[in-house]
Order: structure tokens, then sequence, then C-alpha cells
DNA sequence: CTGTTAGCGCGTTCAC
DNA sequence: GTGAACGCGCTAACAG
């Protein structure tokens, strides 16, 4: 009561020194014993306590921040939170900043290359301590370094710039190995489909789909989804063409997999009827039938090491920027022909 | 080059006052300037946005915080972003809150009661002025209300406590209109499947589907999804019991949709056998064979409606807690049996 | 319209 | 082991 009473007369918030005067100690004290338990005695540290309690006392972040000149806060940047991908990236790096003492602050910039830039400057002023940053299509790596200049970045998914850390899949063997076990199970035409933006990891996909077809002696066959329209009558022409037909599709990420499986289901083409790998995996790949087979990324992996290069930039190690890429997972379903005869009655 | 020597020397961020210094200004005057061109003389105004280019500053909205006692920042706390309904609100929040100068600080609860108070504890630390709760089961509305004394909440997709504001689906409704539309197609023996988790949509969408039934003279049947296997017998006893077995089934929520789908495909028990509905949209709700009837959440209007709320209550309006709930959209697709034979083969 | 100054809440010297 | 005082960058009062 008489604490209350002491410091709460305009009910605003309890500060630190409020908590040092119900203590009888001094603010410094207060403030040495909130940080982390070190260089008080016992008895004052009770008292402490139990003046916080009382005066139910959170310390302020903002005020700390301002003082130590950083806000022990992570900047998040993606282009959206809508596939498994993304959600569960940024799931991990939540947890890992939390554990690190670190809050996320989350902004989206939809494949916008100048939203991108407000976002950036956003997180600038917000005196973030780091970003990690999913680049958007069509980002100016240039723009990007200037703006950021002095906060440690790490680029996630995406590559951005020789100068700055990046955490990705080994897109170009992914590529490969998915293109290698199409072949494999004996198919000649093969078709990749890339999306519509130009991003990085979708180029090198299809690098390693090329390479792979190059190396069986087969031509590589691409196309790439403009509109649903246009990926409709592309898909349905590969595929139901006379001489030859396109027996097994890759598709090289997530929404080009979505779209590809639209098409199908509008043409009612049975899924069965061809082979087929995605790269990225999808949450309802094994509701489908025949279940997708995926290339599947390592996400927690990826977005933990993300954070941990984050983390040592933010101490301010000065080495080399490291480019990480780690290799995706083929997790064999049924769709590329393992199980049944999928798509062989062609091939 | 002059500037930059007069106030960069240690190379470090540029403040108001260099840019005061550098403009030839006071400081308020910059100050007023930056915050809304507002009652600045025009040479005035010139030199300062130069000096503001030439030195890259940004206003540290930490300091800006401290001193008007306003983070400008909105806490965002969900149990996780890995559907479309948390991911889509998630995405209109960060909009409308950037629309209004604020940014979100995002956490996650995992649905996990204990962790969400740390949580919310961290965005008190942060001085968030506002909060986006999704309650996490089992929550304590006194706990919460106990810590988040003084600070703006809104409770989304779930109420909390008559004293909060909440923005959420009208449930039972949703339960009754998608239970009268298999009702509708003739079906007398109907299994509302719930979720582990004692949430309160899910207990008034079951409500929903009593009331419809008990309406039509009929029994209700309901299992609920403990762990995967469990539900697997159950789903399947009444599928397939001898007499008047079970002929169309409500889902309701979008976990627990995707636990049955897994279940019917695993004992391969076609979905076209069954008449099905599910609250909450899937993502490939139209991919799947059939396509599947779905309630769908006005995701957008919750999300905005949720930031307006919580703004008015920042700008100090004292009105009584408002209760809004927002009535969810049958999407009829083909898995209900409005197109084609659906589950009607046994009906 | 403009400049000066006090202090938001905290951490960090430095004395004691 | 502890307390007093200064300043982080900014805005809000004032005075001019």
């Amino acid at each position: 009561m008489l604490v209350r009473f002491l410091c709460m007369q305009e009910n605003k918030r309890a500060t630190l020194i409020d908590v040092a005067n119900a203590a009888g100690v001094g603010a410094s004290t207060v403030s040495r014993y909130v940080r982390g338990g070190k260089s008080v005695s016992q008895r004052v540290a009770k008292r402490i306590e139990a003046a916080i309690a009382a005066l139910g006392y959170e310390p302020n972040t903002l005020a700390r921040g301002l003082r130590v000149g950083r806000s022990q806060t992570l900047g998040v940047l993606v282009p959206h939170v809508n596939n498994v991908f993304f959600g569960n990236a940024l799931r991990t790096i939540q947890m890992e900043a939390q554990r690190r003492g670190f809050t996320v602050m989350l902004l989206m910039h939809q494949e916008d290359a100048k939203l991108q830039q407000e976002q950036l400057a956003s997180l600038k002023r917000s005196r973030v301590d780091g970003i990690v940053l999913v680049p958007a299509a069509n980002t100016s790596a240039q723009a990007v370094r200037a703006l950021l200049e002095g906060t440690p970045v790490v680029a996630f998914d995406r590559p951005l710039h020789k100068t700055i850390d990046s955490i990705t899949l080994e897109n170009l063997n992914a590529g490969k190995i998915a293109t290698e076990h199409l072949l494999g199970h004996g198919h000649r035409h093969l078709l990749a489909v890339t999306g519509d933006y130009e991003l990085h990891p979708l180029e090198w996909r299809m690098k390693g789909f090329q390479r792979a077809m190059e190396s069986a002696g087969k031509t590589p066959e691409e196309i790439c989804l403009r509109d649903p329209e246009q990926l409709s009558q592309d898909l349905c022409k590969a595929l139901q063409r006379g001489r030859s037909p396109v027996t097994a599709i890759l598709s090289l990420s997530y929404s080009v997999t979505i779209s590809i499986l639209k098409v199908l289901h509008d043409r009612k083409i049975p899924l069965r009827s061809i082979a087929f790998i995605g790269i990225d995996d999808l949450e309802f790949a094994s509701l489908l039938d025949p279940e997708l087979t995926t290339i599947t990324q390592p996400t927690n992996q990826l977005a933990q090491m993300a954070v941990d290069q984050l983390m040592k930039r933010i101490e301010g190690s000065e080495e080399h920027p490291i480019r990480v890429a780690i290799p995706g997972k083929l997790t064999v379903r049924s769709s590329c022909g393992c199980r049944g005869q999928v798509g062989m009655s062609r091939a």
C-alpha cells in the first residue's frame, strides 16, 4: 500500500528509480540486479525483489536500448508468410532470437522492391540490431547495401551480394537430383516449370535441371508461369502433343506447384498420368493422390544458421562474408513414379 | 564533405542535433520538420532536407518512444503462422498497422499458456502500445488481465473476457449453416469432429452443429481428435458400422480437416464416398477431388477490425468493450454433395 | 516562426 | 558492495 502510494500517484508505470526508492537502495544497484544477479548482497536482493513484485515493475527496453545503443531487436523482412517454408522459418527465427534475448520485428514486402526499401528504412529507424532479409525479386543489391550501411544483414533463401552473408538451399543441386530421379525412372521428355519472378533460386534450380538433362544427352524443355491461362495452354500442349509428349514435370517452387496442380485439376488431367516432382514441400503433399514427391528444404537448420550468423555479425565479427548453401532432401512419395505405375504408361 | 567531418568523426549514426548543426538551425526546428512538414519556412526546410540527405539521418524511434511514452509498435501474439488464416490475418494486421505508422512485433505461443505469459511480459517490456492476441488454449483470462493492466488488447479469433474487446467469427452460426447444408442434402447421420484443445471457437461451432441437428430432430454425433490413431479408429467405426453409418462429416477447424483427410487417405477411403464440409478454408481446398466445401472466414475484415479497435483503445477510447462476431461464408464446392453424387450413395 | 532547455528511463562511469 | 551524476536522442514547453 505504502509503496504504491509513494510512486504510483499518477498511475504511471513503475520505473527503476521507483523500485530503488521502494527498496531503499540506489538506482544502479537495482540496475545491476535486474540485468543479472551479480554483485548484490542477499539482503538487498530480497528487498529489490519485493519492491519489483509490489510495483509490477517491467524494465523499459526502449530506455535501455537508447542508453546502450542496442535494441535487442531483430528485423525480419520476408515476401509474405503464406507458405510452409516462410511460416516455419519465421517460427524458428523468432524462437532462436528469443532464446538470445531478442524480439522480432516482422515486415513483408510482397515481392515489391520499392516497398522493400521502405520497410528496410523502417527497420533502421527502429534501430534493429540486425536483419534477416529475403530479398524481393528485382532487388537492387546496391540500393539495399547503401541503405543498410552499418546494420548487419543476412540474406535468407536468396543470395543478395558477395559482401552479404547468405543462407540458402543448394539450388543447383536440388534441380539436379530431382531431374536425375525422374530420368532414373526412364523418362525422356522432361519439362521444368519456373515462376514468374526472376528469382535467384529459380534460376539455379533451372540450371540444375538443364545440366542434368544435358549430362543425360536429353533436351531440356522449360516453360515459365506468367499468367495462369498461358500456363494452362503451354502445359497442355506439352503433355498432349502427338510426337513424344512430356511425361514428367519438375516444378521449381511452391507457388508454381500450386499453379500446376490447379491447371491439371481444372483440365481434368489426372496427376497419376504424369510423373511429378516439386521443389519445396507442401503441407498437403501426402494428401494428394498420388502423394507428391518433393525436395524438402532443411528449413529449421537454415533459419537457425541465419540467426547464428546474424548474431556473430552483431557481436562484431569482421570475418569474410559467408555463403552457406545446404542441400535439400528428396522426399520420395508416389508422384515421381516410385510406387505404382505413375506416368510410365507413356514413358 | 564538411558536414561529414563535423559530426561523423566516430562514424556514429547521425543524430537530430547533427542535422540541426549542419543546417544551422535549432534542434526543435528539425524535430518539427521531420515529424510533419508543419511550421517551417521554405528556406529552412530546404537546408534541413539537404542536411538529412547528406548525413543519411534516420530518426531514432527508440528515443522518440522514450520521450513521448509511445513506441508506435503493436504486439501480435498468435499460436503460430502455419495456416492460411493466421498467415493472411498477419499480413493484413501488419499492413494496417504500417498504414498508421506502427510496426509489428511478432511472437508465437504455440498454444502454450505459460509461454504466452512470458511473451506478453516481453511485449510489455518492449512498451508496445497495444496487443492483438489470439489467446492460447487454457488461457487464464485473469492472469492475462493482470499482466496486461494498462495495455490495450484485442482478442482475435478467440474471445478472452467480457472486459476485453474481441473480434471473432460467428462460430455458432458457422456450425449451424454447415450442418444445415449437409442436412439439406438429405443426410441423416452426421458426425462432427472437433480438435484436441478446448478452444472457444470449437465449442461454439460444435454447439451450432448440435442445435441444427436437434432442430432437425436428429441425434448429433461427435468425436474429438486426441491422437491420430484414435481418430483413425473412431472415424472408421462411424463410417463403416453396419447399421446406419455416418454419411456426412463436419470438421470444426483447419487442423482437424487436415487430420481427417490424412486418415481417409491412409485408410484409402475415398473422399468421394462421404459428404464433407470443413470450417476454415484451406489453400488447397479446390485441388482435392472432390473439391472441398468450406466455411470461409472474412479474414481481412476481421484483421482490419482488430487493428481499428486496437487503435481506438490506444487513442484512449473508454467505451464499453465490444464483442464483434462476423459471419462466415459457406463456400460451396463439391465435397458437400452439391456437384455430383458425393456421399449420397448411402444417404 | 525559431532556439534553448529539461527530462523520458536507463546504464555507466566514478567515487565512496 | 553501493550510490550520485551524466548523457543516450528526442520532444514539449517555453522564451524570443
